[in-house]
DNA sequence: AAATAATATTTTATATAGCAACTACTTTTC
DNA sequence: GAAAAGTAGTTGCTATATAAAATATTATTT
């Protein structure tokens, strides 16, 4: 029998009944994780009515440390980039999360700093995300861990 | 010093000067490849004008080997699950990759199977996703493959 | 057989992603 | 110092994701 047990879980989820070849069934195995650790951080999140890529912004501007920052710097620095962080921002500052001004060195720019209420907010964003962390991550080890962010530095 | 050299890459990569948590970073990690393998494969098939989803529509009904499907049943097989397969299919059938007609034995479901045209597009595209995996996987060993598939059987 | 429930699909509404065009400002070059 | 090139951010457009409501059909109940 070709079928391995360890791809059981995957054929099982997209229901194909034909075998696929291990590199295919890889990269749709880490689709199928990603799209799932996705649903539970947007769940997590859903209390706060933050999405991942603003409670992501707060956390770049909460790691300025008061420093303001700049549109261009916070991009860099997202985990999915998007050509579209003026939007996300506005989102922020709707919510007054986050202020946003013209700086005045160099008038093309924008400093954004987190508010109080961001800051407080972020905090009790961020215990319920390290438990959905925990609980995603619950059966993996140390060396677990270890080792799978050791293969994953090997993908192109 | 704390920084381990296995996660150089991931805060490299979002700009972090701060010490991750690991399992933070290892969620951070998993999302970084997830969109890297996405845009890999996204740019692999731009030239055939179809997303990932719809390319993996096609796949689905090829699997089917001749026997029409209901949008339903694609919906299961699909690995990013979403609600609208009626405009993911409107697409195919635009491009003549795809029929869909009302089944008569129930008028509630659709007969959807895939063209001579689309099988053919599929082909081509099967040798570019092929080697566009080959690329991603290609610093990994058998071994690599089949203990990363194992970790990634230990996520909830 | 009419009323109700269940199922399959479509439509609508809303939010976001990604690209390209655009504005505003700054720096460089001649 | 005016023109050109470069940079930062915004806006518009199109496509897609997601949820919820609507429609159409079939199955079940009474």
């Amino acid at each position: 029998m070709y079928k391995c047990f360890i791809y059981m879980n995957v054929e099982e989820k997209i229901k194909s009944t034909v075998d696929l070849a291990p590199k295919q069934r890889t990269i749709i195995h880490l689709s199928l994780i990603c799209n799932s650790i996705n649903d539970q951080l947007n769940k997590a999140l859903k209390a706060f009515d933050v999405s991942i890529e603003q409670f992501n912004v707060l956390r770049i501007l909460r790691g300025q440390k008061g420093v303001a920052i700049a549109m261009k710097d916070i991009n860099e620095r997202m985990v999915s980039k998007m050509s579209n962080t003026t939007r996300l921002v506005d989102k922020l500052v709707n919510k007054r999360f986050v202020t946003r001004n013209i700086c005045p060195e160099n008038r093309r720019k924008m400093e954004i700093l987190i508010t109080d209420l961001g800051a407080s907010q972020l905090q009790q964003m961020d215990m319920v995300i390290e438990q959905t962390h925990s609980k995603i991550l619950e059966e993996l080890s140390d060396v677990d861990i270890q080792t799978l962010n050791t293969l994953l530095n090997k993908f192109n």
